[in-house]
DNA sequence: CGTTCCCTTGACACCGATCAACTCTGGTGG
DNA sequence: CCACCAGAGTTGATCGGTGTCAAGGGAACG
């Protein structure tokens, strides 16, 4: 079930056969018909490559699209007067960049792609149009905007109230279980192309200390961190050592209802 | 324009003549006909009153109501293992509490009054219903929402990379924009009915050291807090000293697209 | 007039930041 | 094939901000 797809893997465009994360995200979490499912497809036949470390979308633009990631990761991120940094939201294949902006305008914080990324662009009236005639596909939408706001309040939780390591072993944990939501969890393992750098930027420590905190995962023995790659040795262990509930992310919550 | 109200104030039933908040802050965003504001005035006539520190609604259960703060304060929280608590929302009157509860199910924290507070209760169905045929109601619901996704990012940035006393200034700058919005705010003062215990959780710091990060702002010449009120002394200097941009609150945002 | 929160203050401990140097790795070009 | 280089990871020493613990003060309230 879980598939593992390396960054080098050939992918073929979104629609055109390929396995679409979205579609995979919003299916695990709401009925689609093969209609809807289509329908997300048809949207995401539009893709345009981003190099890393490049921006997808500025702050302070507005952009004329929305944009959907396809393949790679991407972070949203905002500067402080200080020069720092803070991600406030790791994107993975299947999430959306920027859905808000149809409504509010400008965009009040950057994205960047931290792998190389495929990006679908969907005009807004397309999107816009989407959902109509199709509840189950609306409902879906809202689901993932509303997951979205919680993973934000555990950031939140995280930064404001855990230690360094807890820390750490949490955000690893957030990402297992989305990853694993849209297939690219194989077996304990999966792709991490984050630098300690950009994982510090997530959490809110410094570069030094995370590297510090990964030696303290690695002693108890929780976690192997290598090449790029994640191997998560004792999944329990590490959820109970960060205090990780995956109840926030309500996966198959809208399916049971049905 | 901006009306100050104490808790004390004899509050007439939201829909009987009485200032609705709500109203205040979709108006403010949105260009809604008369016919779309005594809708929304319309789904507050039931209203209940909360204790301060009880629950309006805790954490696992799934509300059969949509929750609508009318009036006092209250906050969203998160209780972490070792005990401690995380805010990760203040909510005013005007906010909503769980509209999102009727996508994803139960509640994955909870919502706890910080003063006496009176709560409009929703069916789901009516709140449904609401922006049917009411687009621009829609708009503003939809605009709401997202807003309070951009406070979400802006406290992860306030709390992962900002010094004590920066935290401590920049909810207050938000505080003041965003009770303004709904007509709270008189001249350079409003009610903040706060205590430093509470502050403290909000900003991922301890009560002691909140209480020295206050000394601090009274030192430079920045606010007075005495008495559960909050005096901006210098509300440039304040924004400035916590790298406050109000441009994440979006304000006027849609009313300037059309 | 006592009780209960809440605020305030001081001494001290410690976690994480800072600064600086060194290592390791992968990629590039001679 | 090797030399070089840039980016990322690692380590050590030290600093400083924030947490912790404990005691005292003050205001609201019954």
């Amino acid at each position: 079930m879980a598939i593992h797809r390396s960054p080098s893997d050939p992918c073929p465009l979104a629609g055109a056969g390929g396995r679409n994360h979205l579609v995979a995200k919003l299916g695990a979490a709401a009925d689609l018909s093969d209609e809807d499912k289509n329908a997300v497809v048809d949207i995401c036949s539009q893709v345009r490559e981003i190099a890393a470390r490049h921006d997808i979308i500025s702050e302070g633009v507005r952009p004329d699209h929305v944009h959907i990631m396809v393949e790679g990761w991407a972070a949203r991120y905002k500067m402080v007067d200080d020069g720092s940094r803070q991600i406030t939201a790791f994107l993975l294949p299947g999430d959306f960049c920027d859905l808000h902006v149809t409504i509010l305008g400008d965009m009040d914080h950057g994205i960047v792609a931290l792998t190389p990324a495929k990006v679908a662009f969907v005009p807004h009236q397309v999107m816009q149009d989407l959902p109509l005639g199709r509840p189950e596909l609306l409902r879906a939408l809202w689901w993932a905007t509303l997951v979205d706001e919680a993973v934000l309040r555990s950031w939140i939780v995280n930064i404001g109230r855990r230690k360094s390591s807890e820390r750490v072993a949490h955000l690893f944990c957030e990402l297992q279980a989305r990853l694993k939501l849209v297939g690219l969890v194989s077996g304990d393992h999966f792709d991490l192309p984050l630098t300690q750098e950009i994982i510090a930027d997530a959490v809110g420590l410094t570069p030094v200390h995370v590297n510090r905190t990964l030696q303290k995962l690695r002693e108890l023995g929780l976690i192997v961190l290598r090449g790029g790659a994640l191997t998560i040795l004792d999944i329990d262990g590490l959820r109970d050592f960060a205090g990780f509930d995956p109840n926030y992310l309500h996966r198959g919550r809208l399916a049971r209802k049905h």
